[in-house]
DNA sequence: ACATGTTGTGTGTATATGCACTACTACGAC
DNA sequence: GTCGTAGTAGTGCATATACACACAACATGT
């Protein structure tokens, strides 16, 4: 039987879906996570400080897809609990953001973690689906983006 | 050439990538109706309040897979702005959540303006494949909840 | 009548998100 | 040199999110 949704009907607002779909995997990561005292959205910024030495505020929002103003305040967290060293910076100032050395260890120390979650999301659907399902909606957004 | 992506790296977090792409959605759905003065989320609870007569609290957050703790919030600037009127409520009591008049006719001033925007991002992947893609969302999400 | 468990609602605190706006720097045109 | 413009970073305000907790009403067993 087929599944066939009809996409001009309220209930089926992309939007609305993504949205609910994304709260739902969230909260799962972040059972997974939050014993470690951080966020998958944390999790995330300090995974991109590790994989590159040194990023600057555009730099990385770009990269994360993220707005800059909303990296500004979700670094904020990471700078207090030491995993994110903010140099320079200020109006106007480039800001050299690097991962401290608390900052890596607390990325590994998180990968079980992570491995978990991801594993358990991936087993819902399988990894081909999953990988086709990740790369058309990268295209969308990227449309979307023009 | 496949489009596989390696669900075991980093790089690939099924929750990273839908937080990223549901970041964009929205700001494209956002782009259309706040000049209505409504955000995409509002406009769900919206018309969820406009399909059925009265809800309580806790039915309406399990009909939208939000935690009941958000849904009381995000209902303020609605009750605040008259679109929503709550009967009852406070600690212990039910409370009887139903759409105004004024309510009723913000859905459908707004209904263009969601049509635009479901109708744009639905072209980017195309009817067929959105349509695959929510049904498998709904099934990963379903599974998570158990 | 009373204890108790279940259901239903709201608050405290913290993070996540982004538009409009401010403010400073750097650099090229002149 | 200075003037304008593009680039970069941060703030004000409002919404969105959810866990831990507090509290009230109700059913039910004793």
């Amino acid at each position: 039987m087929s599944k066939q949704l009809d996409m001009a009907a309220g209930e089926n607002c992309v939007c609305f879906n993504l949205r609910w779909v994304t709260r739902a995997v969230t909260q799962f990561y972040d059972a997974e996570m939050r014993r470690h005292g951080i966020r998958p959205t944390q999790g995330s910024i300090l995974a991109s400080l590790n994989s590159k030495d040194s990023w600057n505020m555009a730099e990385l929002s770009d990269w994360l897809g993220m707005e800059r103003t909303t990296l500004v305040r979700n670094l904020r967290p990471l700078q207090r609990d030491g995993f994110v060293k903010a140099v320079g910076g200020g109006r106007g100032n480039r800001v050299e953001l690097t991962i401290t050395t608390k900052g890596r260890k607390q990325v590994e120390s998180l990968t079980p973690a992570w491995k978990a979650a991801q594993s358990a999301v991936v087993k819902t659907l399988g990894e081909k689906r999953w990988s086709a399902i990740l790369s058309d909606l990268e295209t969308a957004a990227l449309a979307l983006n023009k």
